[in-house]
DNA sequence: TATTGTTATACTCTATAACTATA
DNA sequence: TATAGTTATAGAGTATAACAATA
């Protein structure tokens, strides 16, 4: 394999994330929304009611950090902190209509962007990229865990 | 176009641009850099001394935030700032050794995660996946330009 | 004793605004 | 008058460590 070729291959990857990260931010500057909190509301939106304790978990990130989060979203009226009925340590973070709302909204927003890059795909090409980022995907989790 | 073909394929692309930033930053952590950092360096690296003004056009942020990041690279000695020789408002940011071997590490790094990741693939196959993701890529870019 | 979420502290990236020294 | 880089200030994400309340 030709290392030009394998190198042209991860620049383009590469540069995709940096321009896809900036066509989200602004969808979600729509929303009133960081990138983090989305995240979490984005998670939250999945799962229903969850402690900080478990979103920590879900978003590979401390105890601390997820304090941060829910204070801002709390702020932005995305969500609501509520006492855990049986568990008095933990607290039970759950979305608002408007975080709900939010949260579809950026679901939303991802089916409408999927549709506008593809619009002009034969599906059979779009499923054989599909196939090929899997490649990619499961090889650099193996090396990211290789090296850990 | 079927929805759920094109998400698909949106999704792996957004996962990709996590996972390989995960790869990323255990590289750079080992030159003691920055995602940020790092790409300034890189950028010096490919062009020689430059003023501040001129890498706050290059990575698309404000001059406050140059300073900050060659702030950085100067405690950790991978630059220097000098003296511009004609105009005396202007610094010029170069590489220690020690920084230039750093971006050298770091783009032989990129060279060998490139190699790693198509290690298995025909040069073909590289090259459909290269072609559509650029597809990708400047719709993606055509997108962001109408919205913005 | 272990766990949940907090306060305290610190570092990084980012931005805007006001200011100094120069052009 | 315009430009280069700084200080001042602020918000966001992240982390570790110490701590209170609870299990």
């Amino acid at each position: 394999m030709p290392v030009d070729v394998a190198t042209a291959a991860l620049d383009r990857l590469l540069e995709l994330t940096v321009v896809l990260g900036r066509d989200m931010s602004g969808h979600l500057a729509g929303q009133g929304l960081t990138e983090s909190r989305a995240h979490l509301l984005f998670v939250l939106h999945g799962t229903g009611p969850t402690t900080q304790r478990a979103l920590a978990d879900a978003l590979d990130v401390t105890p601390r950090t997820v304090t941060g989060l829910v204070d801002g979203l709390e702020a932005s009226g995305h969500i609501t902190r509520e006492p855990h009925p049986t568990d008095r340590r933990a607290t039970l973070v759950t979305p608002t209509p408007a975080g709900a709302a939010a949260a579809r909204a950026l679901a939303e927003g991802r089916v409408e962007l999927a549709r506008a890059l593809f619009a002009d795909w034969r599906p059979d090409d779009v499923e054989r990229l599909t196939a090929g980022l899997d490649a990619v995907l499961s090889r650099v989790q193996t090396l990211v865990e290789e090296s850990s």
